[in-house]
Formats: structure tokens, C-alpha cells, sequence
DNA sequence: AAAAAATGAATGAACGTTCATTTTTGAAAA
DNA sequence: TTTTCAAAAATGAACGTTCATTCATTTTTT
């Protein structure tokens, strides 16, 4: 079994688990069944390992919701797909979604690099431009639009997650991204 | 001057310039200018502390933005209001909006307590079910709704606090919370 | 001068990291 | 195939540091 990934993995599950906070290189090793000196070989250390995982999820995330681009289709049907993807990534793996809240408020990083959260949302600048250059999106500042399509899916997300609604549900996610449009849209 | 306030404003302070994670009791009675055993005098502990600043924040947050709501006005009215005196209330004091942020996602508490998290979002909650009732607000369910009112602030007021929007320019939140009642309105 | 408040050095537990030692691997030799 | 052995991988006890908390002593208040 690969090592590296077990030790990922154990990370995800404890930081959801037990939070940042409580987290340690002690439980890391025993949840992956390595030897505590054993992550050293494969992580430079505790901040190295972290921001590992971070990278990583980032990179999976926008690999699977570019997925639901396509230009040949319209900017409403790209929308859509990549919302429900983007759900689809967190319900599927809900320890990715709690590790990036996590991660993105708890700066072991400096300063600087805090932009680098932003990365998670270049799909949606990418899609919103384009609506908005075909005249389907609404011509209101980047940052508000952003802040329409973002800031609702995060709090469903989070909703979903507390068992305050339930995204699979039949059709919930299509009244989600409905109501998400009609906030967008001309 | 209040010891007990003086402590509670250090943690804010460098909970937002350095993180939970290099919060320690040491800087905060630095920081408070009082030396660290005096923490206890008023705290039980280092939990207990945090978890008083956090019960300190939401009340205040809740006191503010009820102030904006008006049994005699329109939904609308109210909606608006309490959406810029939130707003209002994160801009004045930021350290407040990061540390709430990083509380609900770096449990201290143990998750029984986190249903608490979602406290700060009762004065959204009262609004919307009364303008159901009026039918000026769109019959979608209450977790959709509460996705399209509090996810935008919160991604605005991160946006702002990152500097990639300006929500102190003249008619900057006018233009946001118009866009949020086009999401939810009928 | 008694009571209350505050101090900060001392304590011990927790934790990240290191490194001397052990175990595993796999290619070459028998 | 079996044996050998050096290199690579893995181990986990030990180390040094950090940190929350305590409490004997000092300072302030009444």
C-alpha cells in the first residue's frame, strides 16, 4: 500500500474528525499505521504535510468540475453541470469540504500565499466571464456575482453536511442551482 | 480598565493576525498586559476563554442586526437592513467576522455544541419566514433560502476583507443586496 | 491590617522532530 | 531455486521545546 497516501488520508479523516486543533503527528501515524518517524520520509514535516493535502484536494477539486465544461455547450448548461459537480465532489468526500474550510481560515501558511485560496474558484470566474460577455449573466461586478454562485453553494454545502437539508433528495440539487441562476441571470 | 474585556479583545486581535494554531496563553496576557495567571482569574481555562469570546460576538452580532428590523416595514425594508447593518457590523470590526469564521470550523467544542453555529443566523431566519408568508418571498425551501442570503455575505465580506472588492464604495452594498433579493424574491 | 486581586516562576504534560537501530527489499551470486 | 548482502525503508524511543496551568508570594484595595 502506498504509504504517502495512507498518510493523506489520515490527516483528512482526523481533521474532520477531531479538527485542526486536536490533530497530531502521534494520531496521524497510528490512524495510517506507520511509524510516527515514518511521515518524515515522505513530508518535510507537520506544515509541509498539511499543505500537501490542501494542494492536493484543490487540484482534484477543479480537475473534477472543469469536467463539466464543454464550449460547445451554453453558458446555462455549463453552469449547471459544474454546480452539481462541485456538490457532487464534496457529498461524495466530505472530509475534503470540512479539511478546506478548515484550511482556508487557519493559516499555517503566511500571509502571502493566502491568495492561493482563491484558486478553488477559477472554474466559476472563467464560466461567469463568459455569461456575462454572451449577455446571459448579469453585468453586476465580478465580486458580487462571485459571492452569489460561492457563498450559496458553501452554505448548502454546509447545511447539507448538519443534516438541515438533504442535496440528494430527488430534484434538490436542481432547485439549488435554479435558484442560483435566477440570481445571476438577466 | 476591565481585565476580563482587555483579555477577550487580545484574543480577537491575535486570533486574526496569527491564527488559532499560534494562539497561546503566554501572548494573549501580553497582549491583554496582564501576566498570564491572571487569565484564570476570570477564565477557567483556555476553552473556556474561547468559548466566552464566541458567545460574546454572537450576541452583539444579533443585538445589531435585529436593531434593523421593523415590525411596521415592508420585508423589503427589513431585509435591506439587516443585510447592510450586518454587513456593517464585520467591516467595523473584521477581527470579529475571522474569528467567528475560524471558530466554526477549528472545534473546541465537542459537536453536540455545534448546532450553536447556527445561532447567528436567527435574525435571517425570522425575516424569511414572515415575507413566505407575504408572498414577496419565493416559496423554495428554507435551507435554499438561507443558502442565497447568508452564503453571499459571507463570501462578500471575505472578498472585501481580501481586498478583491471595495463594499465601502458609494452604492457598493445597495447593488449587493439588491442582487441577493432578486435570488430570493418572488 | 485584613481581604482581594494580581503576579510570574515553577511544574509537568504534550508534542514535533531526530536518529541509532531494525526490518524489508531485490538483485546478484551460488 | 536458494543464499547472500548491501541499500532502502521503516521504526519508535529519546530529546528538546513549547505551553497551559498552578500557587506561593507580592501588590492593591477597602
Amino acid at each position: 500500500m502506498d504509504k504517502k497516501q495512507a498518510i493523506l488520508k489520515s490527516v483528512l479523516k482526523l481533521v474532520n474528525r477531531e479538527g485542526f486543533y486536536h490533530l497530531n503527528m502521534k494520531k496521524i501515524a497510528q490512524e495510517a499505521g506507520v511509524a510516527a518517524g515514518t511521515i518524515y520520509l515522505y513530508f518535510k514535516g507537520k506544515e509541509d504535510l498539511i499543505n500537501a493535502l490542501y494542494g492536493m484536494i484543490v487540484n482534484e477539486f477543479n480537475q473534477n468540475v472543469l469536467e463539466g465544461y464543454d464550449d460547445g455547450k451554453p453558458v446555462k448548461a455549463n453552469f449547471f453541470n459544474m454546480i452539481d459537480l462541485a456538490i457532487d465532489f464534496y457529498l461524495a468526500e466530505p472530509d475534503n469540504f470540512s479539511f478546506i474550510e478548515q484550511y482556508t481560515y487557519a493559516p499555517f501558511l503566511f500571509k502571502e500565499n493566502q491568495d492561493e485560496n482563491f484558486t478553488l474558484l477559477l472554474p466559476i470566474y472563467k464560466m461567469m466571464r463568459e455569461g456575462k460577455k454572451q449577455g446571459v449573466i448579469r453585468n453586476i461586478p465580478d465580486a458580487i456575482l462571485l459571492a452569489l454562485i460561492h457563498g450559496p453553494m458553501n452554505t448548502i454545502i454546509k447545511l447539507h453536511l448538519a443534516h438541515k437539508t438533504d442535496l440528494n433528495k430527488k430534484g434538490a440539487k436542481q432547485k439549488f442551482h435554479e435558484a442560483v441562476w435566477q440570481a445571476i441571470s438577466v
